[in-house]
DNA sequence: CTGTTAGCGCGTTCAA
DNA sequence: TTGAACGCGCTAACAG
């Protein structure tokens, strides 16, 4: 009854003038012991109270049970979808789940790499920063044996695991029912030029234009750099022109909901003088009175799980198997009209 | 060179021909080795690249720089917003963060104590689930040394710590700029009966009315089970009254989003015919056509902070304090009108 | 089936 | 200023 220190395998032992290997081989389950002194190990030490000592067990086993998550924002609606879904799936196989934000911040990012890496997790998944221009970790963590999968934002190369989206299937949509409902005049309101989910945005927007047939025109991309300000200088950008377009896709639902607000305020009727489209499917849209015409779903909780999943696979594996890449096509969702 | 395992202090020892103390004590800068050895000593250290073992060091201190978070839901936006608070303060003191969600099942949330606890974490951030009556964790977590702050949605005890809104003072202040608009028939749309956070709404409610001097109506009051159906039978039971209210302050903007919805659907104007004010402070009010008049915030951000900052002075104090008890006062914000 | 021994990597006495 | 020795709590190799 002593709540003082939790009992130890050792004085278990003690009191039943056993050795203490045989009691840790009675606590597993070993199939090597007796049933009769599995059964009287395991009511003492019961009493006892004993609760093993999971640092030392650790530290022994060389595995920790428990995998990192690095993200760039926890407050995030992405990320804390991604983030639900990624402890589910630890808690499922009775991993816990450090997590570390780098808020978009390079340096932060590494040294939380660095913590996870002394703390010894069993794995990592991670989501790099906007900011993150090379990736030092990846060898760090490499050297440690420690797997990786990278998730949603992740670097360009080839040798690493990842699960992403394809921002192109949901673009194509998207054009696909812009044009079916009459507009020819479709505009993309994209991001920081550099990004690569710019670029890739870019590169599909381009791509559904051309498979509806309509010329591309240079006035109709416009960049953001996602503040509320740049934000609202892409519209009304947008806005300007003297054939102004009919309809939008935006870089994502934050955009979106700047740009609306915009557009209303300059007395714009929404769904009927302009139309939307944005990355994101923010999960409020149906409660609001005009929401864009739909959303493309990037499926961050799906993401997330299958990356988790992945990371599982890897720890568990003997060999260290060939990079895996794993594809989300992105899709339209919420139709309203 | 030998990327395979980390070297260990005995191996640098032997390196130069020294004790495993001594190398211990130098890579600890301990006053009593020589600059020299110790120069020496690091020099290697780095050149072997040398890691240490945390899980050992962690065995050894009995302290592992961790703190356990568990919450209902990872993905709610207040809960989001806490948890990037909480992992920043951590962050800035070297702690890393573990977490796990409870989805308000109490007994998964138990296990995950059970699991925070064998993980030897120097202490715990909580905010308990909606079906926790009772709370065998608190001992089960004292019994360990265990220090624990609760927030948000705490148990009803005076022998814990706890930082909690006072959501009172929203309330007052909402009632008070109804009125001061105008409105009498002021209606509460308020959670489950039962609900710790339902009663004190209530409380604050009929505090507010009587305040203000306007007598209670029994049928101004009337709960929903938080789902979106229940939402829609409360605003339509208030509609459907005689003289239905022109204001109504509703449990959050969940339930709020819900109530305008079927508010539009039927035909009345919002900020017109019927206005609303609720709790939680949604972030995207301000980019809608018709948001509530206010909202009461409630601080998640802050609350994560103050608990957590809370956390780690028990977590450094030599003697266990008396209970703490923090209070955020709600206020109203986002007047639009 | 069970006990003995050893050691994981580190910090920390105690002695020199 | 340094080294030798010990032990944290547990598991695992090797006996018996």
């Amino acid at each position: 009854m002593k709540e003082g220190k939790p009992a130890t395998i050792k004085e278990i032992a003690r009191r039943l003038k056993i050795s203490p290997s045989t009691v840790s081989r009675a606590l597993n389950d070993h199939p090597s012991i007796g049933l009769v002194t599995t059964m009287r190990v395991k009511k003492v030490a019961a009493e006892m109270n004993y609760e093993p000592n999971q640092t030392a067990i650790f530290f022994k086993q060389r595995k920790t049970f428990t995998v990192g998550v690095v993200l760039p924002s926890l407050s995030e609606p992405f990320f804390s979808a991604a983030i639900s879904e990624i402890e589910n799936v630890a808690n499922e196989r009775n991993y816990t789940v450090i997590m570390g934000q780098s808020l978009d911040d390079a340096d932060r990012e590494l040294r939380i790499l660095q913590t996870l890496k002394t703390h010894r997790v069993d794995g990592v998944l991670m989501s790099i920063g906007k900011n993150t221009r090379d990736y030092p970790f990846i060898e760090l963590l490499e050297a440690a044996g420690i797997p990786i999968v990278f998730f949603d934002c992740v670097p360009d190369l080839n040798t690493i695991n990842r699960v992403v989206s394809d921002l192109e299937t949901g673009m194509l949509e998207a054009i696909d029912i812009f044009v079916s409902c009459g507009h020819l005049a479709i505009s993309l309101i994209n991001g920081p030029v550099l990004l690569p989910a710019s670029i890739e945005r870019k590169k599909a927007y381009l791509k559904g234009l051309s498979k509806c047939g309509i010329p591309f025109r240079e006035e109709y991309i416009v960049n953001t750099d996602l503040t509320p300000e740049g934000n609202e200088a892409a519209i009304s950008q947008l806005l300007a022109l003297s054939d102004r377009p009919s309809a939008v896709v935006s870089f994502n639902d934050y955009v979106a909901l700047d740009v609306m607000k915009t557009v209303r305020q300059k007395g714009l009727a929404l769904n009927q003088d302009i139309h939307f489209i944005s990355y994101a499917n923010y999960p409020l849209w149906k409660y609001m009175e005009n929401p864009p015409m739909a959303s493309i779903e990037q499926f961050p909780g799906e993401q997330g799980k299958k990356a988790a999943e992945l990371l599982f696979e890897l720890i568990d594996a003997v060999e260290r198997p060939e990079p895996v890449k794993v594809v989300f096509k992105s899709r339209l969702v919420n139709q309203v009209s």
